[in-house]
Parts: C-alpha cells; sequence; structure tokens
DNA sequence: GTCTATAGTCGGATAGAC
DNA sequence: GTCTATCCGACTATAGAC
C-alpha cells in the first residue's frame, strides 16, 4: 500500500494505524468511521484509500501493528520460553519456575495503559475473527501462548498436546486474560476505576499461587 | 414502550429482542443495522420505531431480556448459594464443594449453544460499557459473580471482602470466561470448530480440579 | 503527498395507507 | 398493529487542485 518512504508518508500511516487500532478496538469494524480515524490522526480523510486502499486494508495493518508490539514486549520471555523448551527434558519443578516467569510479563502488559487497546482489538477478534486473527495467531503472539500451554502440561503432569493438558493451559491463560476480558466486571469488583500498580502484583502473585499449586495434581 | 398486551404485539417484540441479542451481540451497536434486526425477526422495519421508540432502547431491552434468560439458568445453583452463605459459618471443605457446584451450570451455560449470542453480547460490554453493563450487573447474574467470589475467599483462607480475595474468585471465573473471551484462540488449541459436549465436560472437570488445590493455600 | 469538494450508497426514523 | 414509501443525514471512496 505505501507508495514511497518518505518520511512524511510513514508518519501519516503510523498516525493513522495508530488510531485506527485505538478506534477499531473501541468500536468495532463498522462501528469506526474513517473520518474519526483520520481526525484523531490528525490527516484528511483522502490519507485513508491513498496510503491503504481500503478500510478493511486499514484495519489488517492495525493488527499487523498489534502484533508487532504485543511481540516486541514478550519477546525476552519468549526467548527464555523457546531456549528451555527445545533444549530438553524439563521437570515439573522448571515448568513451573518458568510459568511463573513467563505470566509476570504477560500480566504486566495485559494491565499496561497501552494494551488496552491491544486486548479491545484482539478480544473482539475472538468473538467474531477475521483474518486478523490469522495474522495475529500467525505471529509470535499465538508462539508464547503454545509455548505457556506445552509448559503448563509439563507442570501439571499431564501429557503435552493432550485436550486435558490444552484446556488446563487455556484455563491458566484465562486466569490473567479474566481482567481485561472481564474488565467493567473486575473494576466494579474491585472497586476501582483502574488497575494501578498495587492490583497487578496482586493479579500476578495470585496467579502464581495457583502456578505453584499444580505441583499437587 | 409496548403500546398494549396484544399476544401479537408481544410475540413481534420478543422476535425483535431476539434477533436485537443476535446481531448486536456479532456485530455491536454500530455495527448492526435495525434493517437487519427487522428482517431476521421477520417484521418491518418501522416496527423497532413502533415498539422500542429508538435502536438505543432496543438495545437496552435486549440486554434486560439476556439477564433474565441467564438469570433462569443460574436460578438453582443461585438458590443454593444465597441459602448456604447466609445461614452463617461456612467451613473451607463446603465453600470448595459449594464451589464446584457452582461451576457445572456456569460452565454448562457458557457452552450451550444459546448462551453463545448473550456471551458475546455481555463480553463486548465488558471492553466498552454502555447502561447495559448496568443492567447485567444489578441482575442476579451479577449477585451470582458476587457470591462465587465470596466463596472462593472461604474456600481459600482468603480474608472475605479483601482485594486478595477479590481477584482470587476472578482468576476463577477467568478460568470458565477464557473459553468464552478466548474462543478463536480456545479452539485453535483445542483444534475443534466447536466445543462439543466432551470439551465441556474436560472444562468443567479441569476447573473442579483446580477449585479442589485452593485447599492447599 | 496531501488536501477540498463531491459522487454514490446506506443508515435511522417518520408519514400515512391498510 | 403492521406495513410501504420516503426523508434526511452520514458514510466510504473518488476526482482533481495544490
Amino acid at each position: 500500500m505505501p507508495k514511497r518512504d518518505d518520511p512524511r508518508s510513514v508518519e501519516t500511516r503510523e498516525r493513522l494505524v495508530g488510531a485506527a487500532i485505538e478506534l477499531f478496538g473501541l468500536a468495532g469494524f463498522d462501528g469506526t468511521t474513517t473520518r474519526a480515524i483520520a481526525d484523531k490522526a490528525g490527516a484528511s480523510l483522502a490519507a485513508i484509500p491513498y496510503h491503504f486502499t481500503t478500510k478493511e486494508k486499514l484495519y489488517l495493518a492495525a493488527a499487523s501493528s498489534i502484533a508487532e508490539q504485543v511481540t516486541q514486549r514478550l519477546a525476552p520471555a519468549l526467548k527464555v520460553l523457546d531456549a528451555e523448551i527445545y533444549s530438553g527434558a524439563l521437570s515439573r519443578k522448571k515448568a513451573i519456575t518458568l510459568l511463573e516467569e513467563s505470566f509476570i510479563p504477560f500480566v504486566t502488559m495485559l494491565a499496561s495503559r497501552e494494551s488496552e487497546k491491544w486486548a479491545r482489538f484482539m478480544l473482539r477478534e475472538q468473538a467474531a475473527p477475521t483474518e486478523a486473527f490469522e495474522i495475529l495467531y500467525a505471529s509470535d503472539v499465538g508462539r508464547f501462548f503454545r509455548n505457556v500451554i506445552h509448559l503448563t502440561a509439563i507442570a501439571s503432569g499431564d501429557v503435552p498436546g493432550s485436550q486435558t493438558a490444552r484446556i488446563r493451559g487455556l484455563t491458566l491463560v484465562g486466569q490473567a486474560l479474566a481482567f481485561r476480558a472481564a474488565r467493567a466486571l473486575s473494576l466494579r469488583t474491585l472497586e476501582r476505576e483502574d488497575l494501578g500498580p498495587e492490583e497487578i502484583a496482586a493479579v500476578t502473585s495470585s496467579i502464581r499461587e495457583h502456578i505453584r499449586l499444580l505441583r499437587y495434581l
């Protein structure tokens, strides 16, 4: 879509993608107008068809951008996971420790201000997947989840790759996801307007406790 | 909004609300056209302003209808919870058993075909709450969650009402919610097109195991 | 490369016949 | 109480000036 690598062009495109992530996340594809995106990005309406041809392609560009940014946040954890998992046999104890450590950046990211818009976008894709889900799942974001699920199996003494193990892994991911996916309920329950550092720390610590409990299975 | 209790009128209204729940859940408020709702309900476009005045009020009517239907599904479990919680002191062991039993109808409902549309609607409200969230939270659906969170505190040995206890309760809810909220990821992970009875049973059994682990805290 | 102006489409809500 | 026909506003995408 991009015609040239002119610095002006690159900057406009980035601003448009940033505005698109935020607005598509808030109101969905149809609920978001290209006018609103252009306004928020400080660009003209015509800049969108120029850079992205259609509204759909802008939506997919937003998904790719999210995949890149989330990957960046999870990169250190992912590097460790990859190395450990493919290096050979992993003891349950070691898997539990690795899982605990993986959830720190994951929960921290989930709680960050920036991830608010990413999460909204990705959760929308869960309920009604489009091509954007494929982009996300094919990225390192998908690989992170697959690694976490694999580790959960070892930590729990389940057969890796079995449905039981996969389901347990998903319930573990769900423990963190709840605070984004059921955000309104969470805030109401915790009597907060927003999740601050204390809450994030408490969530992380709670999930780590639950991970350690897996040793009793 | 309903002008009369004419059987025809009631029926048209119900069909419109049913179509609204499904379509609003799929595409959100702005993504859903009143024309599509009228078509799906087999009514004319003019029937919507006639019965509900505005599209917005139809949206709220959809939320009320969901609250009623979900309440109906959870009513037996809720009755038991209410009776046990307000009857006096509850042992950890008893709290764990009650929690396990509460999650059976909860997960079963979450997995049911019908709840698919309810869940989509409610999860949308979590990301961008409107007045509809208040309707849902004020209903017995909200009370069910509050009871579950209270029970989790007792089951875990946490101080009921503490942030730690609330957070643990939310992570527990999240274990079940994951399969709806992160539906696309779940289906991909489980290599399924849909969650069948075997998967539901496995999810329930996995969560019950995790609830029983709370005794080690 | 970015803008203003505009074409063409489709949305929600209303009017009035049945 | 429900329908068809219609208004009016807002949307996406294009054309052409700068």
